[in-house]
RNA sequence: GCCGAAGUGGCGGAAUGGUAGACGCGCACGACUCAAAAUCGUGUACCGCAAGGUGUGAGGGUUCGACUCCCUCCUUCGGCACCA
């Protein structure tokens, strides 16, 4: 008797049997054929698992289960980021400790996890607030430390007043805290650094060896933001000091017509006379009290003169020094050489103060000789000459008009041409001119060429709890000493009130400055400051392969684990699918990045890339709106995944669209997957009455047909259209028979997408031993290989070949599959339809288009 | 401002330069039902009774043939943004 099938009893049934199986993990020193499966592990918040979860996690599970049937041994492995902002955002709130809820919200959240059906090698899991975790958090610090990658600084810092802690510079997106929106301070603080500026150009380099989306790529680049230049050194009149520019157009040094500092740059109050103080003092209170983003915004340029000169030194002119807040003291040197015959920035600056000495100097002509030159002046150019003119002329009159604008000072070039005005550089290109400049300017010992990087060190200590303690101690004298290893997990304190103060919570803890006196003498202090839990993500992948060994944490000293297994490491690095999303391009992304690179440096690791390939999944949205519990507008998947399954309601996530895009959530559309796989029960799972069923060549045809398709669009990760073609399937053998064979072949084809129902079919079909899978015998269907389709069974007998006139639809004519081509354009101009067309017209041109279509020209 | 991606029915979306709209949702009609739901069947880009014509953001180009390639423009979304 037919029956409906129940997701609810089946799913269960089959977790159940793969847990017992321990059917997902794996022996990862044994492993022959590795590949590492990776997700962005979740924070467990209290918000549980939502619809962004589900839309992540389920293809990245159907990726790894396709895989696994292509003979690998996939490691997916699950864990927890479980430090940070919102557990103790609540705790304030609430009062309740942020271990405690965390602990919380990751118990609900595996269970939720597990509900989706997922791979996941579960005995492997890692939670980063767990102290067998944190310990080694704590470690990666130490061995910054000790390697000199780590450093305390006092500088200014990004700062935001509403989570009352610093920032790295990758958390603040247009000025405004990454976190919570609220914009960010500067502050004047000591801070703890790691080095990842170090790693500039390895950062940069290695990025063509990686297989990730261009894009984020590109992202990288910008951020590390590599140029070319030179650090010229221009003396102060009067002054011993030198003022220190970098320039990315050393070619244009004849036309440096002034200087400009930062406001804040040291020089500043050093060289201002008497006479400008005022001036300049008022200046610089106004920049200091704009923030970042009022800074960047203004289009007006402001600034002051110091009253002081510097001497220019290819042509020992003197020159204005200003102070102007469009010049940032963290880029470069915080100076720069005002060149406004081809800066615009320099030039929208001085054009309006000629009058108080800001002169501007063309030392570059337009030049129609260089390539390019169009493009340069007229990006719209080409192919719209105006007038009926000729290139040439063309050329000519640009030039003309454009070379007159600028040697005239009314409008800044900032293209190719010819030096003018500049000595010895007088008729080199702009290329040229660069390199010879170096050449003088390290010969005269006036300066030199090099790399500059936008890149800056990522600021690692913030004023907050909940956080891996940051294992520093400070002897009576301020000094810092690293935590001895044996001390380690240096615990997290737990007699502390929450209540922001932007002070550090941890300077309230007794028990914290009691240990620490205890172990280092009196009068030491412990640091207060805890991590940034970027910190805790950077090396995760790395903890999955060295799980700490069962039971309680064993006392700090005989932790008796190591960082990571060189063995293990070696075999499974690196990562061979990564996904997540695209928001941690510049900021987890690239942490993980530079800590891999250090650790391959300090020797514990054998590669330097963690991520060998990347995806990004899209973005699911909420009528256009990004998915928040601030907006209320998250969508839980819970009340779907009771009615329908979750093989229903991971089909129906990933049926929306490509992965890669995401989508606006709609729940209108999951009945039409709930039917499916409805059908595909009826059709497929319960058929005993047809098992002795041989396939027909229709239904052959339709099989490897559908093959091809599952795998390719597998292979691209469109399961979108994987999902639609099982559909095709089931709609082209609808009402035949077909053999068990075929049936178990679609078992296999919708396993990866449908893993319980998959199952299910599997074992109804008689899959081998499928219910006696043991731990030694796994006959799961996700443990058979992955079909594949023979081209020649792909032929239909006959084909349909459309027939165009002039390139319009005409008429179709059906053909045996092995026609000749003679016979085709013989029965195409035969058509009757087409005939009407042909009539009385003279044929000039036919072609025929293997298996498709014959277009006929008249 | 700069860089990148994308614009296709009522909706989500599909199409190695080769029959645009697969697959699904929705909708309409029909079957089953006392009725409804569920289910099944048929139809469904637009205009037109039809023949036919028009259609992939707009305009142009290359081609026998363009959603796909080239140029210009518009819109949306992402990223960067005084980086010297």
């Amino acid at each position: 008797m037919p029956y409906d099938y129940d997701p609810s009893s089946v799913e269960a049934k089959w977790r159940k049997r793969w847990e017992e199986a321990r059917a997902y993990t794996v022996d990862l020193k044994s492993a022959k054929n590795p590949y590492y499966s990776l997700v962005m592990f979740p924070y467990p918040s209290g918000d549980k698992l939502h619809v962004g979860h589900w839309y992540n996690f389920a293809p990245a599970d159907s990726w790894s289960r396709y895989m696994r049937m292509h003979g690998k041994q996939v490691f997916a492995p699950i864990g927890f980021d479980a430090f940070g902002l919102p557990a103790e955002n609540y705790a304030v709130k609430t009062g309740v400790p942020p271990a405690k809820s965390t602990a919380e919200n990751v118990k609900t959240m595996i269970k939720q996890l597990k509900r989706i059906g997922t791979m996941y090698d579960w005995e492997k899991m890692v939670n980063t607030s767990d102290p067998s975790y944190y310990q080694w958090t704590q470690w990666l610090f130490i061995q910054m430390f000790k390697n000199k990658l780590a450093y305390k600084k006092l500088g200014n810092v990004n700062f935001c007043p509403s989570c009352q802690t610093v920032l790295a510079n990758e958390q603040v997106w247009e000025g405004k805290c990454e976190r919570c929106g609220t914009e960010v301070q500067q502050k004047a603080l000591s801070q703890w650094y790691w080095k990842i500026t170090q790693y500039s150009q390895k950062l940069l380099d290695n990025l063509d060896g990686l297989e990730w989306p261009e894009k984020t790529k590109l992202m990288q680049k910008n951020w590390i933001g590599r140029s070319e230049g030179a650090e010229i050194s221009f003396d102060i009149k009067g002054h011993d000091e030198k003022i220190k520019v970098f320039t990315t157009r050393q070619d244009t040094l004849f036309g440096a017509t002034f200087i400009v500092l930062a406001p804040e740059h040291p020089l500043v109050d050093k060289i201002t006379p008497a006479n400008h103080q005022g001036i300049v003092r008022v200046y610089k209170e106004q920049a200091r009290k704009k923030t970042e983003l009022q800074r960047t915004s203004e289009k007006v340029k402001t600034g002051e003169h110091t009253g002081a000169y510097a001497i220019n030194p290819v042509n020992g002119k003197e020159i204005p020094i200003w102070i102007a807040d469009y010049v940032l003291l963290n880029y470069g040197t915080g100076a720069v050489m005002g060149v406004p015959g081809h800066d615009e920035r320099d030039f929208d600056f001085a054009e309006p103060r000629q009058d108080k000495g800001l002169h501007i100097q063309c030392v570059i002509e337009p030049d129609a000789a260089t390539p390019n030159f169009l493009a340069q002046v007229h990006p719209n150019f080409f192919g719209r000459i105006p007038d009926g003119k000729t290139i040439d002329e063309a050329q000519d009159s640009l030039k003309e008009s454009y070379g007159k604008e600028v040697l005239e000072g009314k409008k800044c070039w900032k293209g190719e041409g010819k030096i003018i005005n500049s000595d010895f550089l007088n008729g080199l290109t702009v290329h040229e001119a660069k390199k010879k400049m170096i050449a003088w300017l390290e010969n005269e010992d006036r300066g030199r060429g090099i790399i500059n990087y936008r890149l800056r060190d990522w600021l690692v200590s913030r004023q907050r709890y909940w956080g891996a303690p940051i294992p520093i101690v400070y002897d009576p004298e301020g000094n810092a000493h690293p935590v001895p290893e044996e001390h380690l997990p240096w615990m997290l304190p737990t007699d502390v009130e929450f209540k922001p103060t932007g002070k550090s919570p941890l300077t309230e803890s007794k028990e914290f400055i009691a240990r620490t006196e205890k172990i280092f003498g009196k009068g030491w202090r412990p640091e207060f400051d805890t991590m940034d839990t970027f910190v805790c993500s950077s090396f995760y992948y790395l903890r999955y392969l060295t799980p700490p060994p069962p039971g309680p944490l064993p006392p700090a000293g005989e932790r008796g684990s190591v960082f990571v297994d060189p063995a293990i490491e070696k075999k499974w690095l690196p990562v061979s699918m990564y996904i997540g999303g695209p928001e941690h391009a510049c900021m987890h992304l690239i942490y993980a990045r530079f800590v891999m690179m250090a650790l391959k440096d300090f020797g514990f690791v054998s590669h330097e890339e963690p991520f060998q390939k990347l995806v990004h999944q899209g973005l699911i949205t909420n009528n256009g709106a990004k998915m928040s519990k601030s907006k209320g507008n998250v969508v839980s998947p819970d009340s779907f995944v009771e009615r329908y399954g979750s093989d229903v309601f991971r089909m129906y996530l990933m049926f929306m669209g490509p992965f890669r895009d995401g989508g606006d959530w709609s729940d209108t559309g999951i009945k039409g997957i709930d039917r499916f796989v409805q059908k595909v029960w009826r059709m497929v799972g319960e058929r005993e009455q047809l098992s002795t069923a041989a396939d027909s060549k229709e239904v052959t045809v339709a099989l490897h047909q559908t093959i091809k398709k599952v795998t390719e669009s597998m292979e691209k990760m469109h399961f979108n259209t994987a999902i639609s073609a099982l559909m095709e399937f089931l709609n082209a053998v609808e009402g035949k028979s077909f053999s068990n064979e075929t049936a178990q072949m679609f078992a296999r084809l919708i396993s990866p997408i449908a893993p319980h129902l998959a199952e299910e079919l599997w074992e109804a079909l008689g899959g081998p031993s499928s219910a006696k899978a043991t731990e030694d015998k796994k006959d799961f269907v996700i443990d058979q290989s992955w079909p594949t389709y023979d081209p020649k069974l792909l032929v239909t007998d006959t084909m349909t070949i459309a027939v165009q006139v002039n390139g319009k639809l005409r008429g179709q004519i059906d053909v045996a599959s092995d026609a000749s081509e003679k016979d085709i354009l013989a029965a195409a101009k035969a058509e009757p339809h087409v005939q009407k067309y042909l009539e009385g017209q003279v044929l000039k041109k036919e072609i025929y288009i293997k298996g498709r279509l014959v277009s006929l020209v008249i």
